[in-house]
DNA sequence: CGCGTTTACGTCGTTCGTAACGATA
DNA sequence: TATCGTTACGAACGACGTAAACGCG
């Protein structure tokens, strides 16, 4: 058994099953994968892939299983690189987080410039996605931190940080009734108006809906988006109010106008996860502080010594965790 | 990185640091070793060892991180070559046990005589020590299985099931004045007499003195050993009364007498223990069934697949645990 | 001078890429 | 015929073992 099999398994595994893509991706010619993956399974004994005539049709049970083992493996490979990267002091390498739209947006822009200022040949990359997708992605190890907001729940592999509180804004055109209300807007106002927002979470952060629910009241959500960009393009068009998280809207921009909804809604946290088996690059150190300055380097590393997310909450739960109104000037 | 490299970094540190004792271990040529090692260390642009003159003389901060995920790295290997042979219906293969002396000479052996006649192409190891380095061998993946009595706390990484409880014994020569008490010997009967009996666990298992202390009373130990074998012969030789596991009296022996001591100490309980990470071949599971006829497949996966010891110990509170006062038959 | 490691070098097996072939839809 | 995988083959590489040199106690 080699790595370069084992490489060359996952690598056909994540290209579903595709050995011709595989090779692409491994900058490796198509025969030399398909024969390491034929080596592997001769020495094994074992079928992984079943076949359809000669193309991979799918995964075995014992495939499955030792795909399984294969990934701990390459972790564990990538780590030790880490951990040789980091006491070289190397400054380059790569860096992939997942988070969602309005991370990506508002709030990273200004963190990745100067993460990119202090480490110009570490090579990031921004993956985009639902709370769940992301949480996903890094508990599958393709990405090294998840930014989500939201609950969050039920990923025992991964350490969770808190990073920073945010309330919800409400965004509508500038001759919009609800911008005549003197008093603070409340929820009766707005179940009275066609409501924009983000598509609703499965499980956690449907905290939007239940706001409603409490007080007996139905919103009238006739449009939802991942992206706040998206949903300040319907508001623009007259299609409805917008509620939106207070970092997505940067200053008074053309046409709408925010109205504040930190008591409508309960406040909502957004955490910076990462598998608790991961060797981490000193870099990543410096960017959880530039992302969130209450995230010391020791903070970080006693949540990552802690044995489950629970001893983590307990040590996190003396931290003042900052709050968020609107993008801090990049 | 190749997997070769990290079994020959394993071999060397498992070798006291000795590329040459490693490279006899490992089957090869010094010299390849000794390569191999060189091209890790340069790939990785780190020392792992510290180096006095040209023999290795320690492992550095970042070598032992670096061995520690090695081994993990070696254990999938040897998990999915498992799972293979498993499928293959492969019947040879190694097994290595870690056990006390008192399993190893008077429990095992019908135990492994049944089981070689089943499987006579596996090969067995039996490895014998104290209860905490049985659960330190296995701990680490030097062996298989452990086998031991007394608490057997602190191990997460194990999966521990309970395999039966026993009693102890007390042992004197014929014409011993213990002898001749009519009712139950009792502590006080003891303490008058010197002791023979097994060495102290550190911490748990120790019931033995509790069990006098909790009366007040000091017991007169004047001899320990691990081996109920050597107890028996300074018992034979009058050197004071004997106190072992009623396993590790056979039949009447010459010369000794036992008297029934299950009213004086609690009874222990013997367990037996494996990596939760750990990948067990088809044989695994009918030793483990030969030794503990409780310990059926089902209730071995459904205690494997559980997140911790407290669940597993849940699962196995509804089972009937074997009391065994005497040696079966072999 | 013995022990242990490194260097040097020749041999052999393995991997890799190109090219051609085969099967499938 | 387009897509995908296998077979074939030659070139390059890498691992291994033997022999010899080196350093240390």
């Amino acid at each position: 058994m080699k790595l370069q099999q084992l490489r060359y398994l996952l690598a056909i595994v994540e290209n579903g099953l595709n050995i011709t893509a595989a090779a692409d991706r491994l900058f490796t010619s198509q025969p030399g994968v398909s024969k390491q993956l034929r080596l592997l399974e001769d020495e094994l004994g074992v079928q992984i892939f079943t076949r359809k005539g000669k193309s991979l049709d799918g995964i075995t049970e014992a495939g499955q299983e030792i795909v399984t083992r294969a990934e701990v493996i390459m972790r564990e490979v990538s780590n030790i690189k880490n951990i040789a990267s980091n006491l070289r002091d190397d400054r380059s390498g790569s860096f992939s987080i997942a988070t969602t739209h309005t991370q990506a947006r508002y709030v990273l822009p200004s963190v990745i410039q100067k993460f990119r200022q202090r480490f110009p040949n570490v090579s990031f990359n921004v993956h985009q996605g639902t709370s769940e997708q992301i949480a996903d992605l890094v508990a599958a190890g393709q990405v090294d931190f998840a930014i989500a907001s939201g609950s969050g729940q039920g990923f025992p592999e991964l350490v969770q940080l808190p990073c920073f509180e945010w309330d919800r804004v409400i965004l509508v055109p500038g001759d919009h009734p609800l911008t005549k209300i003197k008093a603070q807007v409340s929820l009766q106002d707005l179940v009275h108006f066609p409501l924009v927002t983000y598509v609703f979470s499965k499980d956690g952060e449907s905290s939007f809906e239940t706001a409603f629910t409490d007080q007996g009241l139905t919103p009238d959500v006739v449009f939802t988006a991942r992206d706040a960009d998206v949903i300040k393009t319907y508001v623009r068009m007259g299609m409805g109010v917008g509620v939106v998280a207070s970092m997505a809207h940067e200053q008074e921009e053309e046409e709408l106008v925010s109205i504040d909804a930190r008591t409508l809604f309960p406040r909502c946290l957004t955490w910076i996860g990462f598998r608790r088996d991961a060797v981490l690059r000193d870099y990543m150190f410096e960017f959880l502080q530039l992302f969130a300055p209450h995230l010391t380097p020791e903070i970080i590393r006693s949540a990552h010594a802690a044995p489950d997310q629970t001893h983590v909450e307990r040590l996190v739960n003396n931290l003042q965790i900052p709050f968020r109104s609107r993008i801090t000037a990049g």
